[in-house]
DNA sequence: CTGTTAGCGCCTTCAC
DNA sequence: GTGAAGGCGCTAACAG
């Protein structure tokens, strides 16, 4: 059988608390006693049982995460930035994916209630109040990571998207674009995408026109996009990710049309995609693995009480001027 | 505090026994009690705590995931699949990256079974003495998802990499190229990219040059291609990724020459990028996602000993011709 | 079909 | 500075 605290206990002459006390550094050992209980754990090969540690402790030093897709660029240089703090504070991290589906949310987030995680860093595109009811419920220390609470009720961390929305119609304008067409996917499928959007209109009023492509995939907005692109329109785009970004890019080449001497594109995100392909895109960059890892951090602040200064984070987001404009 | 079985018990006047066995379907209960214990469940909001069922069965339903990096996206996708299948198994995922540094690595084992994972998911670039020394004394089982164990001393999911590489080599001879240059990370770097080249040289002979550039990204490998094909001397190009794919035609095409026209080139694993870029990528198709769900099924049926016919696995690949060749 | 009784391996007072 | 003892919440025999 494995072997346990107990085990270490009888091989080091000591009680099973005092070796508890060297495992954790949770009280003071003579510098002897303590040297026999770490030569017993050697000579052993003892490792603390991470569950009953959990069980006993009530802390589990595991986060869950809940994401829409680990397999979205974009998402995965989140769950990066969020593994590596969880790793340099000693937590690891339960993956999940939920398809951004609500009630697959809500379910997860009973499953990770009931794993005991420490806290819950959560992703999604639209959150409502079943959320806010299943968080609650779970009495579990949130923080929302790219993603928007409208009311700000929980802890999160973004970038100001309305403001972003208005930089990039800006950066347009400046380049004495008239006629912009935004590229997003449906209305309502994302709260930040509509932020965005509410600060593009804000900015160009009349002179810009919204086109849907679905769930915001390549694949699905190419063969929309060459249509739209058809005739000589447009003079700029904004795309609300580099996916699209691209979509739009061959859409316009498609049609006989150069970029950016026909038409000036500027996306969001800047994933690694936006500087592979050519013209490489102006963005609108995001600071992806900052948003995973400054929520973890946040969250370990909460769950270490550390004392916070603004639970509601908004981080920098900026433009990166490339060939695509 | 919160609600126990306990608590359960007693407002379903009935034991704690009865309840786990309503809550496990563990024994049969009868109809009218069966109901009392779940309303009580209900009424009460109870959640059976995960790390007390850990702790008391010796099975946490955890599953402990070793990649190299998340945000890769060949692994992103793999990570997709292993996490659809734990879930459809009612299983849980801990990621972590271990930027395949050994010894990262080996205290990740330590780790999980710290965490008293039921099984590990495994994926490295190169396997050695080390890390099977730290499978046994975790005594935990173990899949390897991509990667190879030389002497298959470990259950794992591949393709054949040898026959890839000769699949490669023989599609680009079909082309009549004569002069072909395998794009390739450093040298043992990746015993899977090793494979292949045998399998290209055994076929190719010298028809072909190696051409090693560091760790196999985009950015670094760039400017060492756009080097190297300054002149006319190679007519095909097989590159161990869609990102060194990518690469080289940009590199081609920055030296004025025309992808397929001048050079034609295939490349291996098929991400998403290789249809989101002009020309789209002829690859070898890997099926990554598959990589993820097989290998989580077979870690499946070993945990639930249900009868397994190969314990290495070998998925077909094939090629998917496109623009670039 | 249901209840009783031991633990699982560790942390955490409370004494000494 | 160290030991003894009582849980943490649940599963798993073993009885009945």
């Amino acid at each position: 059988m494995s072997v346990t605290i107990y085990d270490v206990a009888r091989e080091a002459n000591v009680s099973m608390a005092t070796v508890s006390r060297v495992i954790n550094g949770t009280a003071v050992v003579k510098e002897e006693t303590k040297k026999r209980v770490q030569d017993a754990i050697e000579r052993l090969g003892y490792r603390p049982n991470a569950v009953a540690r959990g069980l006993a402790s009530k802390r589990t030093r595991t986060i869950g995460v809940i994401v829409p897709d680990v397999s979205a660029a974009f998402v995965a240089e989140i769950v990066r930035g969020i593994e590596d703090i969880a790793n340099m504070y000693n937590y690891h991290i339960i993956l999940t994916n939920s398809d951004a589906d609500t009630h697959r949310e809500v379910s997860l987030i009973g499953t990770m209630w009931e794993k005991q995680v420490d806290g819950i860093l959560y992703m999604t595109n639209i959150l409502n109040q079943e959320h806010i009811t299943a968080f609650e419920q779970a009495e579990i220390p949130v923080v929302l990571c790219a993603t928007e609470d409208p009311e700000k009720r929980i802890p999160s961390v973004n970038i100001d998207n309305r403001k972003a929305g208005s930089d990039a119609a800006n950066y347009l304008e400046k380049k004495s674009c008239q006629n912009i067409a935004i590229v997003s996917p449906d209305i309502g499928t994302s709260l930040i995408a509509d932020h965005r959007i509410e600060g593009v209109r804000k900015k160009l009023g009349n002179k810009c026109t919204f086109i849907h492509v679905g769930k915001g995939k390549y694949e699905q907005a190419l063969p929309i996009l060459r249509n739209i692109f058809q005739n000589k329109n447009y003079d700029g785009v904004i795309a609300m990710s580099d996916e699209l970004g691209l979509a739009s890019v061959h859409a316009i080449h498609d049609n006989g049309f150069q970029v950016p001497h026909d038409v000036r594109i500027i996306a969001f995100d800047n994933t690694r995609l936006a500087t592979m392909v050519r013209p490489e895109l102006t963005v609108i960059a995001q600071p992806m693995y900052d948003f995973g890892a400054v929520s973890m951090r946040l969250l370990t602040k909460m769950l270490l009480d550390e004392p916070v200064d603004t639970y509601n984070v908004i981080l920098q987001h900026n433009i990166i001027e490339r060939q695509s404009s």
